[in-house]
DNA sequence: GTAATTCCGACAGAAATGGTCGTATACTAA
DNA sequence: TTAGTATACGACCATTTCTGTCGGAATTAC
């Protein structure tokens, strides 16, 4: 429940491990699977979609491979997410525009919209940056998180 | 992704129409199930769960029913979210006290541990009497559906 | 006793998730 | 030019999770 897909986990892990070796001007996806040890085909196509995002930038052929499209702190750990899981909503009843079919359920969606909104904003302000610098990351994350909570 | 299930939506709207309702002694698991439409026997199934867990009292029989077992302002979103769809990790690796089996990710999970008390904060922060109060602007309500539609 | 109702386990269909395979395409270097 | 490395992409399958149903038992009011 509220969890993270695999997928975005490695994505995440990945964008990471871009950002620590900036040294490099490219990495295989094989190279990063091997150093986290998870498949290389899925996390292939995981790098695809985030370059077709626009959070990478990859060169095929021999000494190819991904690098971030931007500076690692530009990137959120949001935009990580919304490419490889989709756009999120905490409640689960999100039938488009004509809104819930279920007349009254709507009056709780609304309350939860807030916490989803705190939600993406806590994710945005967590960058790549962040993660790699595994220090003391998100004493941002937190102050964002007490205010979006006071302002209900 | 990052979503509520259906039975926890479920068991928020069932307990706020409970909250709305403080006149009656007790109501049955199908008066909440038509008025929301939703299946009786799988909210029937919820709300076992949720006087499981001590968050309503029921009574068997005739006129038997389901009410809240304390004020709607002491209960909250969290205590709800927990019952029906138990602990949550924003992070999907997490195997106990061994910690990850893939050594580096764990300093990804680490960051996200924050943002998982933040949403928990969030959610702890909001009582089913914020949820029963809530009046429905229309106009609200259609913005928020706007926003909706880009969810797949 | 009968009807209404909670309680509970089993199960089935549907959907999401995680992961694999095969192949085509692009690039580099010898 | 050719071989090797790597991305790109679609199809597919296995497993799990989610949603919902069914059937039966226990409980209580009238």
């Amino acid at each position: 429940m509220l969890k993270l897909t695999k997928k975005a986990d490695y994505g995440l892990m990945a964008l990471k491990y871009l950002a620590e070796h900036p040294e490099a001007t490219a990495l295989s996806a094989k190279d990063v699977a091997d150093a986290y040890g998870i498949p290389a085909q899925l996390l292939a196509k995981i790098l695809q979609q985030l370059t077709k995002s626009g959070l990478l930038r990859s060169h095929a052929g021999m000494n190819g491979g991904y690098a971030l499209a931007r500076d690692a702190r530009s990137i959120s750990a949001y935009e990580v997410i919304l490419s490889i899981d989709g756009p999120f909503f905490i409640t689960s009843c999100t039938k488009g525009k004509t809104g819930c079919e279920l007349e009254p359920s709507c009056t709780i969606k609304e309350p939860l919209a807030r916490v989803n909104e705190t939600i993406a904003g806590v994710l945005k302000s967590i960058s790549i940056q962040d993660l790699a610098e595994h220090e003391q990351p998100a004493a941002r994350a937190q102050e964002a998180g007490g205010l979006v909570a006071l302002t209900r």
